[in-house]
DNA sequence: TTACCTGCAAACAGTTTGCAGGCCG
DNA sequence: CGGCCTGCAAACTGTTTGCAGGTAA
């Protein structure tokens, strides 16, 4: 974790910019979280530290994390960006229950394959790919069970 | 393409919700649409045939639109919604060109497999999924070679 | 000292909502 | 006629920007 504040410190001292006590707190913030968080909710974490910190500092910072790739901008939800980790773990996809917002990350190799072989065949050189798959999770499916019944019941009716 | 009006109509008659002319053109406007437009670009579109007609209505039209089944959200920048049409044809992933904004759609049935025996594997029901895969089309990788190469020499330059 | 950094408030873009009047059926 | 529909303006959300004062080096 240290490894990637230390990263972090050198890339913006690379960039003839300062370390700033606000910048290591929300960058720290970043490192420790275990999810995927917008701007909005590293704000608030940030905000338990030192509540003196504004949220433009946040995303001005995010935004740095992003630049020196430490961070990545994923697209889940319709609503906002989130920020992903994107250093030390590989690429991955996101299984995604639209019922408990549960994200589960995988990597599947031969997906990966094909979509390199895809992209060869019209000519593309990629840079990144965004794969989310959007349904329900086990549990989310079984409480549902009798939610669908009364769709079919419905359409039953219907025609 | 009347065929999807009339679908559209029928659907409207179904909600026992009002067929006005406001909505038929903009229906009609989506229909014959080539390519995934946003409301914004909707609105525009809509507003060359009747220039009486908001863009509050048009977003109330594609969201209704949507659900009817008959068009689709989906997120290609980071900005906003664009609306894809969701009837007659394959679900398709996008090759997003990132230099000239270029969208080539896409589709793979070994991609589609693989995806859904990954499902499978985490017990999810997959209701519908996301795969763009950004890049540079062939003519503006081209184009680019010579920045590519001025970024090598500051990387050598650098190390 | 000098340029960068910060928090605040204001600006902004995309989208949604409240409302008074209008129209469909 | 009654409830849905519309356009307008205003509200809202997430993000960016201008600015005056503060801080790193």
């Amino acid at each position: 974790m240290d490894k990637f504040l230390q990263t972090f410190a050198r890339y913006v001292l690379d960039k003839k910019l300062n370390i700033t006590a606000q910048r290591l707190t929300i960058a720290e913030s970043f490192f420790k979280s275990e999810k995927h968080l917008t701007a909005e909710e590293l704000y608030l974490v940030v905000k338990n530290f030192d509540p003196s910190i504004g949220q433009t500092t946040v995303y001005r910072t995010l935004k740095l994390l992003c630049d020196s790739g430490l961070a990545r901008e994923i697209q889940l939800g319709n609503t906002s960006i989130n920020y992903e980790k994107n250093y030390d773990t590989e690429h991955h996809d996101h299984l995604i229950c639209e019922s408990c917002g549960k994200i589960i990350e995988v990597t599947d190799q031969s997906i990966e394959f094909l979509q390199n072989k895809l992209a060869e065949k019209h000519g593309f050189t990629l840079t990144t790919h965004v794969l989310n798959l959007y349904g329900l999770c086990k549990e989310c499916h079984e409480n549902r069970e009798h939610l669908l019944n009364n769709k079919k019941k419905y359409f039953l009716k219907k025609y």
